[in-house]
DNA sequence: TTGCCTGCAAAGTATTTGCATAACA
DNA sequence: TGTTATGCAAATACTTTGCAGGCAA
C-alpha cells in the first residue's frame, strides 16, 4: 500500500470539504474524524475497524454515523468502496485517477495494490471482443504475500 | 453464458455422487434436487433463486439445506461460488479446468463469461514482480451487455 | 440400526432505517 | 433559527447454527 504521496489526504480531506459545502451540508465533528482516519489510511479499512480506531482515541461515534459517513466520502469521490467477498466492506482513500488492481493474502488478509498499463490497456479490448461497453472492472489476485511465503519457508526447517 | 458442453452436467453430477459416496454421505433427494438444478444451470444462480425453482417445483426444502448443499455442492469441486459485492453469493457449474472471468452488467445485472489466455498468464507474472504468490484470482469487468447497449441506442432515436 | 440429513426456528453478521434529540451555519 | 446530523435501537438481508425428528445405506 502506502501509495499516498505527502499532501495527498489533505487533498482529499479539502475535497471532501467542499463537497458537502457545495451540498449545503454541515462538515460536524465525526464527519471530520472519520475523514481523517480513511483519507489518511495506508490500508482498506471495513467499518469495523474505522469504528474501533474511534473508539480507542475515545470519540463515541455511532454505528449509523460511521455507515452514513462512508456513504457520503465516496459519493464525494474521495474514497472507494470494495467488496473482496470476506462478507464485509472496506474503504480506501481514492489515490489520484491512477486505477489500481489488488493482491490479496489468503493467510493474513493483508491487502497490497499495483497497477500495469499493459492489463489496464487490456480490458476494455477484451470487453469489447464481447461485444461489452467497459465502464469499470476489478482484477484481484489471491495468494501469498511475501510475509508469509517467508514465514512458511521458515516453518518447514 | 451456456457453456456447458452436452453431458458436462451429467459428468458433474457424477462428481458429485462419486464424492458423497467416498466420503460415505447419503445422497437425498434434496441434494440430486440442488444438483440438477445448479449443475445444469446455465446461470449463476444465488441461493434465492435456487430455492424458489424448488419451490416452483412443489419441493419444500428449507433454506439451510439450499446452503447446506452448497457447500457440499463447492466442496466436491462442481460449482464455483462467486461474489460480485452485490450482497448476496452465486453458485456456477465447474466448467471444465479452464478458468474464465466475468462481464457484470450494471443495467441489468446480466452475468458473461469470458476467457483469455494471454491475461491468464499475465497475472501469475504481474503477482510474481510483486513477490506475491498467485493462487486464484477474479477479473470483473462492469459496464453494459450488448442488449443493454442496444436499447440505449434505440432510447436516443 | 446408526449416522447423517432435514426442516424449522433462532442466532449471527454486516448494514440500513426511524425517530427524538443535538449540533452546525 | 432552521436544517441536517447524530445516537440509539429496531429492522433488514443473507447466511449459519441448534435441535428434534426422519431418511439413507
Amino acid at each position: 500500500m502506502a501509495h499516498l504521496a505527502r499532501g495527498e489526504g489533505d487533498a482529499l480531506l479539502d475535497r471532501f470539504r467542499r463537497h458537502l459545502r457545495d451540498h449545503r451540508l454541515p462538515f460536524t465533528r465525526q464527519r471530520a474524524l472519520l475523514a481523517e482516519i480513511v483519507l489518511f489510511s495506508e490500508e482498506h479499512l471495513s467499518a469495523e475497524v474505522i469504528a474501533r480506531k474511534l473508539a480507542d482515541k475515545g470519540e463515541r461515534v455511532g454505528t449509523a454515523t460511521v455507515y452514513r459517513t462512508l456513504d457520503l466520502l465516496v459519493l464525494s469521490g474521495v474514497v472507494r468502496l470494495h467488496d473482496f467477498g470476506e462478507g464485509f466492506r472496506r474503504y480506501e482513500p481514492m489515490a489520484g485517477p491512477a486505477d489500481h488492481e489488488h493482491l490479496v493474502c489468503l493467510r493474513c488478509g493483508a491487502v497490497e495494490e499495483f497497477s500495469n498499463d499493459r492489463l489496464a490497456r487490456m480490458l476494455p479490448v477484451l470487453a469489447d471482443e464481447h461485444h461489452f461497453q467497459h465502464q469499470r472492472h476489478r482484477v484481484e489476485i489471491f495468494g501469498l504475500c511475501h510475509a508469509c511465503q517467508q514465514r512458511d519457508l521458515k516453518g518447514l526447517r
